[in-house]
DNA sequence: TAGATTGTTAATCGATTAACAATC
DNA sequence: TAGATTGTTAATCGATTAACAATC
């Protein structure tokens, strides 16, 4: 399959999520602006991806919910699927730890990793936790392509460091520190305050229109 | 000003926060491409966003940490600030409480809610926990414009539309609920899973480069 | 059938980047 | 000065949407 735009893999993980809730809710069909409602796109947005992904729905009906939530597991998931490793077990960690475990999904957090020695050896939904003089040997064992990284800042460069030289794959770094990694490792960063200072901004301008009306 | 585009608006968040460590450091002029850089971005863009704000810089010694700190400030920023409620008290709750506040910041957590009567009254860095039953009267109380999200996804609507009859001006989502609110209200949304699917996806393909190699 | 829907191309929109003048 | 930088317009690129044919 040729590539797909970055933003579509966006919407492809979304429109699973979706699709799983409508499934577990008995919804067995669901039609382009159903998706486009909840996702607060359009319609046409949500048909143009499905025809990128090369399928198809029913004129009537929509689209088979089922059958669509396979497919997008085979775009978006690997079939042995992923190992991965939470990398500073603070409160961050630890939501991310317990969100994404008993889901059903071919990621799977297989370890986590902390300087605190008090931690090392405990059991957090399931994951364990060992300290990170292990983190090279773990990820190597356990066979780790995948790092979460929720440490504080002043230690994220050097620990991405440590986990490019074991070989991890792909970062999704939760610290305010942007990290500067080679290229062919890919990197996904997230600071909340830039979300919150977003929303901020623009409540801020629906304010004055507010005041405006007075 | 002429209304600045979403994406700009975003930069701006992250170059103050980029700003605020050099001054940390002791650097008081920075270059575009330095910029650059450390967001993963290109120079001309972080010279345009620069442009878009109507702030100028010196030719040679590149533009003033401080100054710029301060004119971002200006525009993202409102006089008096922002109260700011989370809602649910679990770990990614206290995750971002700790995170935000502590910041210098004019957003400025005011209250948590949970609907587990056993976190009523306690303080998480600061900050009082309140019981959901609450969260109408201290809204109103408080002034509070801005609510973050971290509740179950089943209740995620419901408390919505809660907060927007109260009178909250803008909603960040952390649950896996996408919500349904009207117009006016400025939401934003938020899923780890997405992010990490994405990751997920992409360290995918470099694999499969990888075994093309051999 | 009429109406609602899907599938797809072409047009539009918005954001990024290339190119380059200006200047210290 | 030459080289490095900023500031800005025009061109390009990519993503979204409008338009519409097809069909149940």
């Amino acid at each position: 399959m040729k590539k797909l735009p970055d933003k579509t893999i966006e919407r492809l993980s979304m429109y699973r999520r979706n699709l799983i809730l409508c499934l577990s809710q008995g919804k067995k069909y669901i039609y382009s602006h159903e998706l486009a409602n909840d996702l607060h796109i359009t319609p046409v947005q949500v048909r143009r991806d499905i025809m990128l992904i090369g399928y198809s729905g029913t004129l009537r009906k929509g689209y088979d919910v089922e059958e669509m939530i396979k497919l997008i597991g085979t775009i978006i998931d690997t079939e042995q699927g992923k190992n991965v490793a939470v990398i500073g077990v603070g409160n961050l960690g630890r939501a991310i730890i317990s969100y994404i475990n008993g889901k059903r999904s071919k990621l799977k957090i297989v370890a986590a990793f902390d300087s605190d020695s008090e931690k090392s050896g405990k059991l957090y939904a399931g994951v364990r936790v060992f300290h990170l003089k292990e983190l090279e040997t773990q990820i190597l064992e356990k066979n780790i392509s995948i790092a979460i990284l929720t440490v504080p800042g002043d230690v994220a460069e050097e620990i991405a460091e440590r986990l490019i030289t074991a070989g991890i794959k792909g970062i999704l770094n939760y610290t305010p520190r942007p990290l500067n990694i080679p290229s062919h490792i890919y990197l996904e960063e997230y600071d909340m305050i830039t979300s919150i200072e977003k929303v901020a901004y623009h409540s801020k301008s629906a304010e004055e229109m507010n005041y405006s009306y007075r």
